[in-house]
DNA sequence: CTGAAAGCGCTTACAG
DNA sequence: CTGAAAGCGCTTACAG
């Protein structure tokens, strides 16, 4: 049978409170008492109910985190991220994924409602953000991550997206390239919005142009950046550099450039968006702007439970710079601002990339 | 204030015990009595306390996810997989990352043994493992899933490695490839083992060779296999075919391969195993061994949640066939001498047989 | 420094 | 079909 506080109490010849303030750590408690207690806890290996803590305390020291699908390349960075900041701090993390549409909504619903979990960290709600609102007006710890672009009404973490396709316009520009073409994401993504302001607004005033027409759509996907190149080859339109809103795109463009014996980065110089694992192992190796995304789990997890634990929080979103990975997809230039260590990036930023996860690290007796 | 049973019972003008009856869907309430309960619930916006409901049952609808990192391609896969079901089935998924090392390992052992969790989902254990071992025995419900091939004694999920290890010979074999080179993965991966003896079974009483000398181990990352190729072209070994036990190594040997002018599929046909993501943005895309991360990820949780209903499950290991992904790193070639009829044989000696059909080139999303 | 008692919000026999 | 009561295993004022 399963050993209780009661147990404890009663071995120790005391009564539940002095347990329990034991087990909390309070300091008011005698040591000669305290220190029994702690051998019949260490004997009968007692361990406090988590469901019956849970409920005395009114809180549950989990917090719960909505994904709209753990499907992407950044998930198992930003998830780590978070977990990382969750675990250490001494809470659960209940991890909710949206994949699947409205019933996986309503059952994260139902899960807040019912209270298990403290407060909840979402990542690019789209849809939900309403209801994200509400639970947060009626006091719920909430914060948002925010990939896209979307500028939550919410305590949120991002990235400076204008940053970063200014700064993919720098490097497009230090590599003396002066026609250029741009594949933005699907529409609905304001990322997009804020890249190509950034990367336009570092044109102007220089002899590099972004016409209109060198400007095309893709659906984020590797083939649809294939497509998109392939649709301004065939247009018959000059460029030689390429911004993409995202390293998928990136990758899918470079194919349709090898195809079309376009050489890159000598022809076309080519700038990709995100930094996900995959873009280092593409030929060349994609040159991209890196979202910090591990940083910006990690952010958003240790302001929740900064808002949990009653500390203030500022409202105001909390954006993470971007930088410049410089890789194989556009030539070598001198040193531009924000851009990483070019060694470093080929060795110590090369993602882990790895096929297995056998635990290396010494265990502890369970 | 929080609506509770209590409130709602005096609203209807019964008893907790009935609302509690309606709540739980018992039939054994009058249909008007219960009509009212649910319009005052309604009404109230009731939801039950999962604290107080976790805490009355005994059991929490909560299964633990045991990863050592979270940080692996095949992750995301994985983990959907698990989410896709677990979720569905009413269960909360709270995700332990053991990348902490040996605190981590505590906080899971702890949340365990607090009954945070009616069961446990532990995706390569390692050192974990004699722990799992531990709870199992005293009743707690857990699968492993195995992406390492390590036969754990416990009821698991893992992949036909050997399996996937003769489908990479027998490819090889089918592009006319008779000198073959062999990148294994770190030695305490037990993956290794099982591929290298599928590969090599294929090979006997064939004219191709595989000589130990044109055997290399890696560290199963990119580099590591940069490396191992580069130690092959070294020491002068010839070779037209190579098999790496893992996407990541095998994308460092077409880079290998590249630099040194080896023309790939022509002079050396590569296969990969895993079909992690990245394996698709290489170039030539990369041909390898599929393994069915998702499925697995989506059988152990099912497999998990029927002890959990009580359902027996089977102690038997669920054993999933992995299928070859053909893409660019391989020539085209015809049907497969024997495939056809090796997997009608195995059909009938393996447990869960789910296989997909040779695969044509599915490109993940970045 | 310590204990008795109430309370957290449900579920579940047991009676009727 | 329904209710009163005990119980799940803790925490937390309130007294002393």
């Amino acid at each position: 049978m399963r050993v209780t506080i009661a147990d404890v109490a009663r071995l120790a010849g005391v009564s539940k409170a002095t347990v329990s303030r034991v087990l909390n750590g309070r300091p008011d408690v005698d040591g000669a008492t305290q220190a029994r207690i702690e051998e019949i806890m260490a004997e009968t290996g007692y361990v406090p109910s988590s469901r019956a803590v849970d409920l005395a305390r009114g809180r549950t020291r989990t917090v719960g985190v909505l994904a709209p699908t753990l499907r992407t390349a950044w998930m198992p960075e930003l998830l780590q991220g978070v977990a990382d900041v969750v675990e250490p701090s001494g809470y659960g993390l209940l991890l909710h994924s949206a994949a699947g549409g409205g019933p996986a909504l309503e059952r994260f619903a139902a899960s807040v409602r019912g209270h298990a979990v403290d407060g909840v960290l979402a990542v690019d709600p789209g849809a939900a953000l309403d209801h994200l609102r509400d639970l947060h007006r009626q006091g719920l710890p909430v914060v948002v991550v925010d990939t896209v672009g979307a500028r939550a009404p919410l305590p949120s973490v991002g990235a400076d997206y204008a940053d970063g396709g200014r700064r993919a316009a720098e490097l497009l520009l230090a590599a003396g390239r002066l026609r250029l073409a741009m594949i933005t994401g699907p529409a609905e993504e304001p990322t997009g919005a804020a890249c190509a302001d950034g990367f336009a607004d570092l044109l102007t005033g220089t002899g590099a142009v972004l016409r209109a027409s060198h400007v095309t759509e893709a659906d984020g996907t590797e083939q649809g950046g294939y497509d998109a190149v392939q649709r301004l080859l065939r247009a018959r339109l000059f460029f030689d550099g390429l911004f993409a809103h995202g390293d998928a795109m990136a990758a899918g463009a470079l194919r349709a450039l090898q195809e079309a014996g376009r050489q890159v980065p000598g022809e076309v110089a080519v700038v990709g968006f995100g930094d996900v694992p995959p873009a280092a192992y593409t030929v060349p190796a994609l040159t991209t702007v890196r979202v910090p995304w591990e940083e910006m789990g990690g952010a958003a997890a240790r302001s929740l439970i900064d808002r949990l634990r009653g500390e203030p929080g500022s409202d105001e979103p909390e954006v993470f710079e971007t930088s410049l990975v410089i890789r194989g997809s556009t030539p070598p230039v001198g040193r531009i601002p924000g851009q990483r260590n070019r060694r470093a990036a080929r060795t110590a930023e090369l993602p882990a990339f790895r096929t297995s996860a056998l635990a290396t690290e010494p265990v502890p007796e369970l």
